[in-house]
Parts: C-alpha cells; structure tokens; sequence
DNA sequence: ACCTGAACACCGTTCAAGT
DNA sequence: ACCTGAACACCGTTCAAGT
C-alpha cells in the first residue's frame, strides 16, 4: 500500500497514473492492485491527502500571538507544497483538495486561528471555503506557467500574486 | 462541427464526453469526428469558450456609472453560467476557464472596469488572475455539492458564500 | 494473504480506402 | 468534402483460480 503511494508521488501526473502503468512499476499484475486499495479514485485520495502532511503547522504560541499571520502562513505553506507537486493539481482541482486526515487536520488549525482572531464562527466557515478554494486554483494556476500569456510569468512572480490576492481576502475576513 | 458542439451540451460530463460516444450520440463512426475537429482537447475548448457567451456583459453606461459594480456582477454572471453547467466544471478547472475569444473579450471588459475604477494597471492584472481563479474554483465547489458537510449547503447559501468572498476581493483590489 | 490469467467493455487516434 | 473498416496501443475492473 504505502509502497504504490510513494512509486505514485515519484511518477509525476496524475493524468498519466494509471492503475496498469503502477502495476508494471511494481512489476505485477493489473488486478493485483486491487488487493490493496480498491479502487482508482481511492488511491489518488490516499496520495493527496499524504501530500498535505508535508504543509507546515504554526506553532501554538505563533497561532496564538499572531492568529491571522498563522492562517496565512498556512496557506501560503499548502500553496507552496500544491506547487511542488504540479502533477497532482488536476486531482486537487476535481476534488477540492483532499478530504482526508490531513486536510481536516489543517483546516481545524485554520479555523481556529480565524475564530483566534475574532472571526464569528459563521464567517469563519465561510472565509475557509473562499480560502481553499483560492489556495488550490491559485497553486493550479501556477503549475501551468505556460498560458499566462507574454512573457509567462516567473514562479517568483505567481507566488507574489497569490499571496496579494491572500491578503485581501485576510483583510476582508479579519474586518476592516 | 457545430452539431458536435450542441450535442455535447445536451450530454451532461466532460467525463463522460468521449469521442466514441459522441460518435455513437450522432450516428457516425468515431474517426469521422477528426475531419471536423482535430482533437478531444480542441472539441472541449470549442464548447467552454461557446458557453461563455451567456456570461451577461454589462451596459456601457454602467461600467461608466459603477465600474466595481459591473466587474462584480461579470463576475457574478460568470459563476451562474459556470454553475449552470456543472458538467463542463472539470474541464474549465484543468484548463483554468477557456482560453477562446469569449473568454478574452470578458477579460478585456473586466480590466476596463478595474481600470476605471482607478486600479492600477500592473495591479489591476495581478487581480484579473486572483478574481478568475476564484470564480472558477468556487462554480466547481459549487458544482458539487455533496461533500460539503452536514448539513451540505444550499445552491443559494453557496452563492451568497461566492458573493461574501467575492466582494472581500473586490474591498482589497479597488483600495481601503 | 497475495498473486495471476483471461476476459469484458471501454478509450483516443491513425491509416488507407471508398463515394 | 465527408465518411468507413480495421487496426494499434491503451484503459478500469471483475471473476475464478492458484500458492
């Protein structure tokens, strides 16, 4: 099991992981994959939420000092990972990231800095949907540098838009 | 080609939208389809791009009036039609939105209304990719509404939430 | 527990040929 | 101009069977 996932991480796209080309890596048969996971979809969620373990946590005396620089260095930190992974955006994308272990992880901590920074808990719910949502397109839109028209714009550059466009979202969350 | 087009609309998922089964949907065999249109990829961009002419352009007067408020309600328009095809949500987010002429004239007026907002040029593109990525990000949250949890959220909650994120966006981009 | 052989019902795309 | 037949190299998944 555990084995398929990091063979997956190394072959990059999620287009090109097929349940056939896994088993030929592993040197096995097709259907013997089977046995171990399930089914195709059920491995792709495995891979991407395993992904997210690599996002950082804030510290708990940084969430606490500075609620709203937590929340944003955690999204700056998942954008940073998505993109590491450009081959996985697709997935991400279909499924609004993953909606696993990890993923719950991150956006219980996310939440809690929100409501940390005086957020009511409705809102909260609100900005978090509007924030994963920008984190995972944002990181999509960069791992596709090529039609981001004349010239293309540099890594460097993408990650200063996401994080423009982060604080005005952080800003409107967090009041006026 | 356009028969094509107008089919696939009628089908509901991209997923689902294979060459063979359009093939199959008119009668024909499946290598008849590349004399008119080349590609899978190309057929796909043919029908994004065409489904953006319903995204309901502002009235000049209008943008000359309100130019935030007409960037906002493209914007709003745009999710509605997105939303309305919840089929082709896949498809728009591995390309991020149709790259095709409809697609460009709405960035066009979108840009001419942040300009005259007063926004910045060199911003007022940073925030051109910030507001797309979004639109886009949340019609497919929108689009799915399942796994959105106990108890999942109504089509007009969804929106209202899209409206809330969208108008944080907006505060940040025209300046405090 | 873990694997294989064989099969089913699919794909996108190309090539040569027909009218 | 527009189509078809036949083929190539693929898919995900299941079933029965082997060790």
């Amino acid at each position: 099991v555990l084995v398929a996932a990091r063979e997956l991480l190394a072959a990059d796209g999620v287009g090109n992981l097929s349940m056939r080309a896994l088993a030929r890596s592993l040197g096995v048969a097709p259907n013997a994959l089977y046995g171990h996971v399930g089914n195709r979809d059920q491995l792709i969620d495995l891979v991407l939420d395993d992904v997210l373990a690599q996002v950082h946590r804030p510290a708990e005396k940084d969430l606490a000092a500075n609620p709203t620089g937590a929340v944003r260095d955690i999204m700056l930190s998942s954008y940073d990972v998505l993109v590491a992974h450009p081959g996985l955006m697709p997935a991400y994308l279909e499924r609004q990231g993953a909606r696993g272990v990890q993923a719950q992880q991150l956006g219980h901590v996310a939440l809690d800095g929100l409501g940390r920074a005086g957020v009511e808990e409705a809102t909260a719910r609100e900005a978090m949907r509007v924030l994963i949502v920008y984190t995972i397109g944002f990181a999509a839109l960069s791992a596709r540098p090529a039609d981001l028209g004349d010239p293309p714009l540099s890594p460097a550059e993408l990650r200063a838009n996401f994080r423009t466009g982060l604080d005005w979202l952080l800003l409107g969350i967090v009041g006026t």
